[in-house]
DNA sequence: TGACTTTAGTGCACTCGATGCCAAAATGGA
DNA sequence: TCCATTTTGGCATCGAGTGCACTAAAGTCA
């Protein structure tokens, strides 16, 4: 029942965490039985199954095999297994963001961050079709994204305060990052119910027409093109 | 997306707060021993005082001397007190929005629509600071923000896919409504946190920034302005 | 006055997420 | 074997939120 099985299958768990240390530190102490993946497998099946509300703690730390106070050490809440490895992208879009050409219109650099951040393998979209149809309508999570997206924000208006020579707390950063961020979710959201096949073609539209802003002619144009 | 008639319900509890209904009903069964606005008022005291997570249901109940089942009548939940009457304001931004004139620009409609339904008396000003600043900061608040804005972003997608002609829930109308509402969000968190002592004028900024889009001319025009 | 109806209040038990504490289990090393 | 280290997970506890049943107060009507 334990999918931990042979204590080498755990270890090379354990090593994926530490993955890239340049020299290897011997494991010490009792291994991880799990690992935060496999919780999210299991717990997005159910939550897809029952649905998110219907779906407690102890059902997924029943599926996984652990007790649930080791559920709350691999994550936070049960929301946030939804989010996955959400960290990892802001870091990702941080270092797009200041690797850009200084030349580059602002905006223009945005989107394409934005974009590259949301390029995925075909193998994860499905799943990712799962979190992200999850994240915008079961209540609890459209809440618990706003916390999350404020990371997301945090970063975008890092770079623009940059751009504009500002605080990146003043108003003009604020409503850029926080624009640009209603952009990305309106694509998220229309992506994830089926409006679209290509996430990042949808992220793109979006943040074209953000970036050009919303008078009759520029939606009308927008619309054309 | 909701219930909007659970604007109907809210409404009920609204309306008969409202003292300006047409035709008297005779009150019947036993009169309410308290009223939404009465808990509010202690209910902020306590957050201003403890802060919002210190500060428990059985907390407010006792300092406003109902049951704490009775506390759960008026209000749906904790974070919901914080909220106010924002039911209301969302039928005032409807109606702003639908009345209108067809050929005047759709961000203009939407910027004078926004700055209208946040004209506050000088006397609402300091409270509603308050309730700005706890939305903007405490975690619990932040997420729960993101179901109340989904309401918002509603209305606003609605007007949009009239004037643009496409039904609310595609890519254009979402990305317009998010965007504005992020533009929102920035004016009052700015404000909230004091940068500004006129919430309409820095709401009409940030409106006037995102509609004219954030090219880096359009931006620096702004900046200047 | 006394049933009857309507509406509000409230205590109780219960579910569930989340947290602190602590003892047990597992593992490598001396 | 004993020790240091690390993970595990049971137990108790808190607090939000809910369903249910019952009580309290008010008006209506005979």
């Amino acid at each position: 029942m334990d999918d931990s099985g042979g204590a080498g299958g755990a270890g090379a768990m354990t090593g994926d965490a530490g993955e890239g240390a340049p020299h290897e530190e011997v494991a010490r102490g009792r291994r991880p039985s799990t690992t935060r993946e496999h919780i999210a497998r299991e717990a997005l099946a159910l939550f897809d199954r029952n649905g998110f509300d219907a779906t407690t703690v102890d059902d997924i730390a029943g599926a996984v095999g652990i007790g649930r106070r080791t559920f709350f050490r691999y994550y936070e809440s049960k929301r946030d297994v939804v989010w996955g490895e959400f960290d990892a992208e802001l870091v990702r879009l941080d270092h797009q963001l200041a690797s850009a050409p200084a030349d580059e219109p602002m905006m223009d650099v945005l989107r394409r961050a934005v974009v590259a951040t949301n390029r995925f393998g075909a193998g994860e979209l499905d799943e990712l079709r799962i979190r992200m149809a999850l994240i915008s309508t079961v209540p609890a999570l459209v809440a618990h994204s706003a916390v999350r997206y404020a990371e997301w924000c945090d970063v975008v208006a890092g770079f623009v305060g940059g751009r504009m020579g500002v605080a990146p707390d003043g108003l003009g950063p604020q409503t850029v990052a926080r624009a640009a961020l209603g952009a990305a979710m309106a694509a998220f959201t229309c992506w994830a119910r089926g409006d679209a096949d290509d996430l990042t073609g949808e992220v793109d539209r979006a943040f074209r027409l953000m970036a050009t802003g919303f008078e009759d002619g520029a939606v009308r144009r927008w619309q054309e093109g």
